[in-house]
DNA sequence: ACCCTACTAGAGCGTTCGCTCTATAATGGA
DNA sequence: TCCATTATAGAGCGAACGCTCTAGTAGGGT
């Protein structure tokens, strides 16, 4: 793992990491520390409220830097359709050079602990609600109405994460090339319809 | 919790009733124990294997379940497209009766021991694999070519699970009605399109 | 009556868990 | 230089972890 940063980032990069893997149940705070090289003096300075915390801040800080991701390949694309695509076959690449290493920790987080902490559930929640927006406004913006952009935005964040699980559960990237451009068409079919109601 | 059946069957439920709330690591075999109303060495004499093939067993059997269910829904409908919308909608009402507990403890296993424990991972692959092979069946029988039925069936189960964990997360189970209607129209237009194929 | 297999029961093993605590360094402003 | 703040360090706490082990019970076959 890369160790880089201060001691809070790589804090935050080791629970990442950990998280990817086994989960939050699955992640002992002394195993970050060590992979962090740090101490558990120095996560309870930065994170008082300890692990539940710990992986609060984690969830937040990944999961805008997946926002900042998508945006990326907005701006590089000539349509948000492009991008859906890309982002697909960006995300079955990385997780094929990663030996199927979970890519989406929030996913697995949201699924193990909704039921038993709040916060962390909210925090997974918010990350969702952002990536949803970052989609729903290129789509607005082509004269797509709210409410049909909103409903698209939302299934395909929900193939994406459905598509992470399946790929790597059976080890094959493919399910995110072929979920990507039913994704993809999906929003397509969309700007399709929003031009022809304007004609 | 329902305290029926044999104790390897109460051990089994008791299990999945964990997994849904707080996935592998989050389960404790005490917890089991204690949930199932039996003891230690009852677990110990029906999953040797521990932990491990108690959890293998319960996703293979409540995999199983979930996909005699769906069998239903395609028993009861006149088409794959309306069982298919008819089942993301008693999801949706399963979710909202049940709190907002996760529905599919598949999902959540796989991701947290996918790359730890590989006999659980190609148990959860299995059920997928069983889940899609289901969908697959009343496509090809309507004219739809194996590989177009399969990547369609594939994006299906996809949406499914993405929308599980948004649902849950947001607390709304209105993800999986949108999206229930996304799955459906896949599946129709895949029909539409065979049929206008051999005409 | 006897035994053999299937199952139940739970005390207790060593380990790891999240976390607290006190002590010690490093840093920067007055 | 002095001190207050910030950060590092790690021993050690009680609790919970997965699991083993021995003892005891239930029930059918002979």
């Amino acid at each position: 793992m890369e160790l880089v940063g201060t001691t809070r980032q790589r804090l935050i990069t080791a629970t990442n990491e950990s998280f990817r893997h086994r989960g939050y149940h699955g992640t002992s705070v002394q195993a970050v520390v060590e992979a962090a090289e740090a101490t558990v003096g120095s996560l309870y300075h930065f994170f008082p409220g300890g692990k539940s915390e710990l992986a609060e801040a984690t969830v937040q800080e990944t999961g805008a830097a997946y926002g900042d991701l998508f945006s990326v390949f907005l701006a590089e694309t000539a349509s948000a359709e492009e991008a859906v695509r890309a982002f697909f076959h960006g995300a079955a690449d990385a997780l094929v050079e990663s030996d199927f290493i979970d890519l989406c920790p929030i996913g697995t987080v949201a699924r193990e602990v909704a039921s038993e902490d709040e916060r962390l559930r909210t925090a997974a929640a918010d990350v969702f609600g952002q990536w949803v927006d970052k989609l729903v406004a290129p789509l607005v913006a082509v004269g797509i109405d709210a409410e049909t952009a909103r409903d698209r935005a939302t299934a395909v964040i929900c193939l994406l994460e459905g598509a992470f699980v399946l790929a790597r559960t059976s080890r094959d990237a493919g399910v995110l090339r072929t979920t990507g451009s039913f994704a993809a068409a999906m929003i397509a079919e969309a700007v399709r319809e929003a031009s022809a109601r304007r004609v």
